[in-house]
DNA sequence: TCAACACATCAACTTTTTTTGATCGAGGCC
DNA sequence: GGCCTCGATCAAAAAAAGTTGATGTGTTGA
């Protein structure tokens, strides 16, 4: 059984809004066949550098990416970790099994 | 194998927007355990009535609740297939099994 | 019919998020 | 060292989202 606490509350917040954004879920799509760095999701993205930075910082701080320093390149990946933990997260949401239904009259 | 359409990606925003905020993941919170009327739940999560309207009309359009009216009593519940969805969802931006790790070179 | 209630809607306002262009810092190459 | 490139950061502007209080609509019960 499953009890949603505050932090998880507060952390669905973040990675919930951390995807919820078209750019973001881009990069994030870009991302499934494996590590970019930024100079190539500007161009697959059509997007202004600093944008994208801060973009990738957003999906960073959620935790959804991370990053890796190659010489003067950055390179992003997804962190497939987060995945469970989206799920755990809406398991927490969905209705329990033995749910109220038709609830006689009210307040 | 799942390839992410347009719409796909429109529909995951607004799904992962409605649920990116405080106020209406608490509200899916109280709906687990069945259909509550919206002055239940102004009452649970002493919230403003046209605040809690606002949150619940996003909730719905994104399909994650439904309302019934009942009298002068609206009650809403958790849609429980969106979670499939959101899952599915999900799925299209998991990390293909067969990755590019270690670029060689870059852009 | 009227008053009270539950809820939706609206407009003005506040807050948060996103975009843009400029600047900065680090790394590599001459 | 000097210069160029990649990318982060910053401040200002723009856009979007959320809040608030007032008003509107449908329903009930007197």
């Amino acid at each position: 059984m499953s009890t949603a606490t505050a932090t998880d509350l507060s952390r669905a917040v973040e990675l919930f809004h951390a995807l919820s954004d078209v750019t973001r879920l881009s990069i994030v799509q870009r991302l499934r066949s494996g590590e970019r760095c930024v100079c190539d999701l500007t161009d697959l993205l059509d997007a202004a550098q600093s944008r994208l930075s801060f973009h990738l910082k957003v999906l960073k701080e959620a935790g959804i990416v991370s990053d890796r320093r190659d010489g003067r390149w950055v390179h992003y990946s997804i962190n497939a970790d987060v995945f469970d933990e989206v799920n755990e997260l809406l398991g927490d949401m969905k209705p329990s099994s033995r749910q109220l239904t038709v609830k006689d009259g009210c307040c």
